[in-house]
Order: C-alpha cells, then sequence, then structure tokens
DNA sequence: AGAAGTATGTTGAATTTTCAACACAATGAG
DNA sequence: CTCATTGTGTTGAAAATTCAACATACTTCT
C-alpha cells in the first residue's frame, strides 16, 4: 500500500487528508489493490456498481458496446483518476459501462458504500470524503460535456477538429500526443475508422495538420 | 417563499432536511426566486456559473449552440428539479451552455459558494446539502449516460427508437408523451428536422409506431 | 530472418444525412 | 374572421458516412 502512496495524495478523493490518516481510513475502507493485464476487464457492464476505481500506475477505459456491435469510449483514466464513482456514488444495480485496463495496470479498489455509509469506527473523514467525491462529480460532469460538445458535431472533419483543438488547449503546445490509435480515436468520436483516415490524411493533404501515429502537429 | 414549500421538500438538495429548518437555511443561503417568460434566458453561455438553479414552476432548458449554428440540447428539468448544479459545483469560470425557460417558470437561484463554503452563522446543514449534492450529480451522470447512448447511435432511425424506447419504460407504457416539439427533438437527438420527420413517417408507415403531435404509441 | 498478426490508409459502392425549398395545417393576434 | 406566424411533412439533389475489401507498413514472436 505505502508503495503507492505518493498516487493516492494526488488523487482527488484524498484531497485534503493527509498521510497518515490516508493509510488508517485505507484500512478502514477495505481498500484492495489488484492488477490486470492490457485489454482485461477490470468492471463489465451489468454487474452491480458497488466500487470506486482509484487508477495507481497505467491507465483505464470506459466503454461501451451497443447493440449493433458499435464500441463507444466514454473516457480514459490514467494514474491518480477515479473511475466507476459516479455509478457506484449513485448506487444503480447494474453498471451501464465495461472498464478495461489500456495497459498493464494497477489499481485500488474502494466499496463505495463504506464511504457513503459512516463506518463503524466511525474514523471521521467520511465528511471530507463526501466532500471530496461531490467535487470530483462535478468535474467528471465537466468533462463529459466536453466529449458532449465534440461528438455532437455533424460531420468526421469537424469532431476530429474539435477534438485535436481541445488536446492542443490541454496540452498547450500545437505539437501533441494523443491516447488513442485510430480504431479508440475513431471509437471516441462515434465515427468510422477508415472515414477518419481518410479525414485525417485530407486535412494533410490540406496542410491543416501534421501526423504521425499518434502524434499530431496543427499548422 | 412559503408558496413553494411543497416542491422545495420533493427537490433532492433538501432531501432530509425538515420544513422548519428548510426555510431558515434559505434565508441563510441567500435564496431568491425569479420568473421567466417563455423562451426567455435564465443564464447565458460564457457568464460565471456562480447559481444552483431548482424550478418551482414550469420547466427548462439545457441547450448549447454550437459555432455553426447547430442547437443541441443537452437537458430538460421539471418542476422539483435543479440545473446548472454540476457547472456552479465544479466552479468552472465560464458555464459551457445556455440555461433558457421552457414555458413560463418560476426558478430559485441559491448562490453555490454559500453551500460549499460554510457560513459564519454555522447552521449546520452544509454535510447534509454536500452529500445530497453528490447523490444529485451522481444521477446527473447517469442521466447523462443515458443520452449518450442514444445519440452515440449512428443514424437518426436507431436514434429515435432508442430515444422512444427510452420513454416507454420511463413512463411503464408503450403510449406517452414527449415534451418536445419536432424541431426539438432534432435538437436533442442531434440530427437533421426534416429528416427526423421523414423517419417518423417511415416507421408510421411500416406500422411501428403511431404519432400525434408529441405523443406516441409503440406498437 | 521469416511468419503471423495488427494497425493504418485507400478505394468505390451503397446507404444515410443534410440542406433548401415548398405545401399545408394549426395557432395566435388583432 | 383574417392575416401572419409557426410547426410539420415531403421532396430531390448534394454531401457525407458507412461498409467491405484490399494493400502496405509495422510489431512481435519464434
Amino acid at each position: 500500500m505505502k508503495k503507492y502512496l505518493k498516487i493516492l495524495q494526488q488523487c482527488p478523493l484524498f484531497s485534503q487528508i493527509d498521510t497518515e490518516n490516508l493509510l488508517r481510513m485505507l484500512t478502514c475502507l477495505g481498500a484492495r489493490i489488484e492488477m490486470f493485464d492490457k485489454k482485461y476487464t477490470i468492471i463489465a457492464e451489468g454487474n452491480p456498481a458497488k466500487y470506486i476505481g482509484i487508477v495507481l500506475t497505467g491507465s483505464v477505459q470506459v466503454m461501451r458496446i451497443d447493440y449493433y456491435g458499435n464500441r463507444s469510449i466514454l473516457a480514459e483514466a490514467e494514474a491518480g483518476e477515479l473511475f466507476g464513482e459516479d455509478f457506484a456514488c449513485a448506487e444503480v444495480s447494474a453498471i451501464p459501462v465495461t472498464i478495461i485496463a489500456n495497459e498493464p495496470s494497477t489499481v485500488m479498489l474502494i466499496d463505495c458504500s463504506h464511504v457513503l455509509h459512516t463506518c463503524t469506527n466511525n474514523c471521521g473523514f467520511h465528511q471530507q470524503l463526501i466532500f471530496n467525491l461531490m467535487k470530483d462529480l462535478a468535474s467528471k460532469t465537466i468533462a463529459f460535456h466536453q466529449k458532449a460538445e465534440i461528438t455532437a458535431k455533424r460531420t468526421t472533419r469537424e469532431k476530429l477538429m474539435s477534438y485535436l483543438l481541445f488536446q492542443a488547449k490541454k496540452t498547450g503546445s500545437h505539437s501533441f500526443d494523443i491516447p488513442f490509435d485510430r480504431q479508440e480515436l475513431a471509437d471516441y468520436l462515434e465515427v468510422d475508422r477508415s472515414g477518419l483516415s481518410a479525414e485525417i490524411s485530407k486535412l494533410r493533404r490540406e496542410g491543416i495538420l501534421k501526423s504521425e501515429k499518434n502524434h499530431f502537429v496543427l499548422l
């Protein structure tokens, strides 16, 4: 557990909680650590949404596959970020998404009911945890709005350009890497992969961007 | 203020808070009540996201208009429901959506900073309010996921059918009203209005549904 | 080095959406 | 009642997406 202290302290769930109390609290909450290989399922759609997940190393993807087999990538979480906390806090009986490891990853899982409902030891940090969860959920909503702003666009080109401009803004540079391969980017933007590839080539020919693999430069 | 007590008690923000305390709290929070005519703007995009809104009568729409003039309807809130709380809780400097009255409406506005940061009177209900906000934000995320599941579909027909099936499930009947006119439904599903009309006619001809104005029957 | 598998780009045909324009019904104001 | 406005359905042409199939790189494994 101590091995991951540094990353846990950066986690929004534990904001304003000092090291000593953090360790005690994790025991009290029954936190456990698990490891997953690349592409392995951490939480499968349809299961009860019990756990708040924290990425300790690696990264995870939140996705859904619809009736027709189309995959949507809904979000990505990297080290220090939470996943599944929205469904766990809403106490839904079945989680509507699947969460997989994007690469070999270590995650911490905390039973959400231990966070929401005061434990018998009354360890006294629930109020801060609930405040932190509230802030986290609010910023998740913002992120979701940003994604919706991109996918609401009508054409592949507009979706792609809004996404790239957003990434450029986020990294503060015209030159940046994206965390997706082509198929994943297509699934994130909710468009056809081959059409996306064609559109990238077109933008390249028009001198609007340069790209190589998952590195992009906006001109 | 007393006039709206009944609806305020149903509001998720005030869950677990009794009448007497509710009234005192509203004063302490500096809650104010405003009225808006149909189609009037309650909160305009770009303004600071200061307020938690509560619909007292009527209903409001959360929407955004993009660069090209396409409107997206993101959500609807009816009496007793909250709006804008996600942005206020995230303390973003500019709200990325516009919120308008869908019909003549009365709303209560509460400065979110009064809720998040303990007031000098220490009226003692902040913990409950923050818990309630956390639960509300979690269920907003669920609702947002449901909308995303609909708009992620690739064709107008699939979007429309998922929407209608969802409404049927929600009302528990194959016969139901929707809260949108055609243009609004198109903006909610993020498709072209005329294409949507054509698709509804087609489904009607195929015997899959009956519809008249905003009333639908799935067969 | 060679083989197998994965990722990416390309193409053309079929499908679907968007867009603009118009007809007609319903609504509301004077 | 009439006129003007708004909402809805229809159509055809243009544009864009999807889909399937394939060529070519790039990886990974032995």
